[in-house]
DNA sequence: GACTTTTTTGGCTATTTGGCTAAATTTGCA
DNA sequence: TGCAAATTTAGCCAAATAGCCAAAAAAGTC
């Protein structure tokens, strides 16, 4: 007798998720999310630009970014010395006002509690 | 004189991140993220039935939920002795299909790399 | 080639996360 | 009250993540 197909067993279905909740992965953390934001709404700024905003060392600034960019969420352009990030696909930006709405009713929630 | 202001030194903006990131891990798994998709095209489940969907620990399912909860992206509702979960917000379904889009860019990216 | 600027990478430590087992709660029912 | 079923919580360990400093790469200029 066959046992019940899991999620956790069904490897292509599985993989799936996990590529998802990879480029997700990407997106959740603040500095990151931050950085995605800027691209978003001020257009491409080099790595110089980005650590400036920030206001964390350099490398790990980079290393956001490289994270980012394996994940698809940004691309790299060189010019000269420099490097500039930009976003590579629009639709994150409606994710982030999900987000907002989600954030916004979290909030609405605690407050009904109150009264 | 006054260092210029980042976003690591500006509470309330960085606070703000911290907290659309904190969504966004939630989302940030393939376990969770599987549960969120099914929840979202079947309906409520109880927490055995995604337990047997998934194919994890019953403790690892239920605190998964409990993450998912506790960032507002699910509601919990009793019956009985089983408590059923259902998403929270609609908009978190076209956030899958972006996320889907990403993916797929990222893959026809790859493809053209070989060509 | 030597020097400068920008960015990435290596190495290390501290923290967080995810999973399990086992124990505790909660609810329903005899 | 006492037992059974569903769910949550506690405790523990292994693995992943995030940060910094220092060193290496990459590109431009003299």
């Amino acid at each position: 007798m066959k046992k019940t197909e899991s999620f956790l067993t069904a490897p292509p279905q599985r993989a799936k998720y996990e590529a998802l909740a990879g480029i997700l992965k990407a997106l959740a953390h603040p500095t990151r999310l931050f950085m995605v934001d800027q691209l978003a709404r001020g257009g491409p700024r080099c790595v110089c630009e980005l650590t400036e905003m920030v206001g964390a060392d350099i490398s790990t600034v980079s290393r956001h970014l490289a994270l980012l960019k394996k994940e698809g969420l940004v691309a790299a352009t060189k010019k000269g010395t420099m490097i500039y990030y930009q976003l590579r696909l629009p639709c994150v930006v409606n994710f982030l006002e999900c987000l907002h709405s989600v954030l916004s009713s979290n909030i609405q929630d605690r407050l009904k509690l109150l009264s």
